[in-house]
DNA sequence: CTTGAACATGCCTTGACAAGTATATTCCCC
DNA sequence: GGGGAATATACTTGTCAAGGCATGTTCAAG
């Protein structure tokens, strides 16, 4: 099966997950929101529900569309390796914090 | 600038990066780890620079070549949205100990 | 200053894919 | 059961990007 990072590559489809993030949604829904034609919407849905980032219920002459998590998963545990990147100084914060855990707390400082 | 999902649909690069992810690399290295022809590897990198994804830094006549982070950690907000489909039994157990809240409390979590 | 190593770039071909347009299918409602 | 809404599919076309190959550039060493 072709990789998330592959069908996530096209805005639109990115644009259809973000929507159904909160809530499933029929294609005529997405449709309006998005404002690109139907048959449009209707190929993207199909490109994702292949690659299994959401599935479909059908609901009399509509269908609901619904995120599934599994890919986007996958995607966050490529991510794992260069997670400490950008944690760095917050593992840095937590090491210097266990290290001073004896003694009184003070202030600490966010971004 | 183009989205970083659409410089990572492409399975070399991806494969590039998880390299650097552990350290610095020379496109020779990268090269003989990869086996595909130095050219292909040399464009991917364009690619990946252009995108912001990596840096290079010059040793006589070789490029070192290293993750940059930024791109991958608007990734990672991108994904935030969806986070909760997969950490759903971790919030529900949190729930859980809410409810529980009159016992005495211990140490909370965060991230 | 010549040779060779390390890397980048240019060109060409081929395949994939998105957009647009038209048409097919399914199902509700009168 | 006929019409129309909601959605899917078929077909065509243009674009763009990856791969392959050849060549250009830069530098170190002798």
């Amino acid at each position: 099966m072709e990789s998330a990072f592959a069908i996530l590559a096209e805005p639109s489809r990115r644009a259809i997950l973000s929507l159904l993030a909160s809530s499933e949604q029929s294609v005529g829904e997405l449709e309006t929101q998005l404002r690109i034609p139907q048959p449009s919407v209707s190929k993207h849905l199909r490109v994702l529900r292949e690659a299994g980032l959401v599935e479909s219920r059908v609901d009399a002459q509509r269908r609901l569309y619904r995120v599934r998590a599994q890919p986007l998963m996958e995607i966050d545990e490529w991510l794992a390796p260069f997670r400490h990147f950008w944690t760095a100084h917050v593992d840095a914060l937590e090491r210097h914090l266990d290290r001073m855990d004896q003694a009184p707390r003070k202030k600490e400082k966010k971004r």
